[in-house]
RNA sequence: UCGUAAAUGUCACGU
């Protein structure tokens, strides 16, 4: 089985979801049982390749196998939505593994957040990530998930996907006033993509020369984003002078 | 902290 697992989250890794599901027929075929990580294995490799079809087939099997799905799985199933843009199913398959007395880890509030804002539902987003916040999000009985940096990375992705700077900007002064979920350099390339959206070029120029402030080295991303912002604006002149900052300085992607 | 399983990278160019 492990083996047989091993090759299946190859497989996954190179988006070769058919293959997974091949070999997890010939696992069975021959008397090979799969247990809760081959199956959670499969389902990733559907999640990565936007199969939710496949995906919920899958976890149909695996209950049929008598195998309860866990986070990773009903995960794996809202990625899978997510990356198909169906918005609505991830967040259903967020409350049926709430409904079968799962708990939602951080990566399943994360991976929805994100199925919503891939969607372009900014709104459904931040109104998640405010239930969260609030410690009111549906049947949170009582334990508290913790807030991450992901979270509201996917979050702030969200706004920027829609233009949306100023609810951005919201979301990042959030982000600061806890310590649980300190803004990283995604945050502020995130921050300045939706700033070069809202066309926005002075904040964008702001917001790197705050990454920098705040001891976050600015990265390739943010210093594409703040000079597509300028270029969106028109200010040559101050993309130029970006431009020539970064290959001053040696930016590392990370 | 880790183990065989889950969530974030821009831009350009192509298709």
């Amino acid at each position: 089985c492990f083996s047989f697992n091993a090759a299946m989250h190859g497989y996954g890794r190179n988006g070769d979801w058919e293959r997974a599901i091949a070999l997890l027929q010939d696992m069975k075929d021959s008397g090979v049982r799969p247990d809760l990580v081959t199956y959670s294995t499969v389902l990733a490799a559907c999640g990565k390749a936007g199969e939710w079809q496949r995906g919920k087939a899958i976890m149909a099997e695996m209950k049929a196998d008598g195998i309860s799905p866990n986070v990773f799985s009903f995960g794996s199933l809202i990625n899978a939505c997510g990356k198909a843009g169906r918005w609505e199913l991830a967040v259903e398959i967020l409350e049926e593994m709430q409904a079968s007395g799962l708990v939602p880890n951080e990566h399943n509030w994360s991976t929805a957040i994100d199925a919503c804002g891939k969607a372009g539902e900014w709104q459904k987003a931040l109104d998640i990530l405010g239930q969260l916040e609030a410690g009111t999000e549906a049947g949170g009985g009582g334990e508290r998930v913790p807030l991450s940096t992901t979270m509201y990375n996917f979050a702030l992705e969200a706004c920027a996907r829609a233009g949306k700077w100023d609810r951005g900007a919201e979301i990042l002064e959030r982000m600061k006033g806890n310590p649980r979920t300190p803004p990283d350099a995604r945050t502020y390339a995130k921050i300045i993509d939706a700033c070069a959206k809202g066309e926005q070029w002075g904040q964008a120029i702001r917001y790197l020369y705050e990454m920098r402030e705040v001891g976050i080295p600015p990265t390739i991303f943010a210093f594409n984003a703040a000079i597509a912002a300028c270029g969106k604006c028109g200010r040559w002149k101050e993309a130029l002078a970006l431009f020539g900052a970064m290959s001053r300085e040696g930016v590392s992607p990370d």
